[in-house]
DNA sequence: GATTAATTTCAATGATCGTTGAATTTAGGG
DNA sequence: CCCTAAATTCAACGATCATTGAAATTAATC
């Protein structure tokens, strides 16, 4: 398995930050990591959300952009939120974006206890 | 001199905000609103950003999204923050944009005291 | 009413975006 | 070693994007 790259969170520019954040399906994403109980989610997970080949496409905008982070973990692939290391150099945004995100009505959601890391 | 339509903050949607703020003239230009002397700007104050044709074309996409206002005075635009009603629907959220915006070294500035309404 | 300054409109461009589907890689289990 | 499951890669598509420049609008001013 190739190395997964991710972008040193000092050279993340706001402006991609915001364009990683524009798109519903990705938005979603980045709510049901923030409000499942499991910190690592497998990319399978999202399955309803998108095809797999389009949520490998989202998943590595919101890697690129300093949102996310991937572990590789035999076959399959653990997302999380890059939250420290986020809001360190953004201070309380990752908050508000989670905040609205999460009370629009037509966001795509995933049903509770369906992110697992197993 | 047509009136100008804005969106009802209600409708405006997480996703067209973000699509907004991802691009760094639209990010100047909300920095300087929220950063300059005045609350209101013409748009010429903007103008050693873009030409003013591709302006109009920025200020649209911020006013679609909720984040800005226009008012017709004379030939010219004010343009401004619709912060109150901004911050009731996404609280906090415009705040951590801004901070998060400034900090940005490679973000298009306009000199302090260029911003006018006159 | 002609002139001028501020801004918009419009058509055109190349680039990027979100999406699809089929083929490929990778690793684990029989 | 074969099979299956998980996810990626790749080429293609139409749609939207940011940008340009020339022409049109609009209103204040002479």
């Amino acid at each position: 398995m190739k190395p997964v790259f991710h972008p040193d969170m000092d050279a993340v520019e706001p402006a991609a930050v915001f364009a990683a954040l524009a798109d519903p399906i990705r938005l979603g994403i980045v709510v049901a990591l923030a409000d499942g109980a499991e910190v690592e989610a497998r990319c399978g997970s999202f399955n309803e959300l998108a095809s797999p080949s389009l949520l490998t496409y989202h998943f590595t905008k919101l890697r690129e952009a300093g949102v996310t982070r991937a572990r590789v973990e035999g076959t399959s692939r653990l997302i999380s939120l890059r939250r420290e290391e986020f809001d360190r150099r953004f201070p309380g945004l990752l908050d508000s974006v989670i905040e609205a995100a999460r009370r629009d009505p037509n966001l795509p959601r995933i049903p509770d206890g369906q992110l697992c890391r197993a």
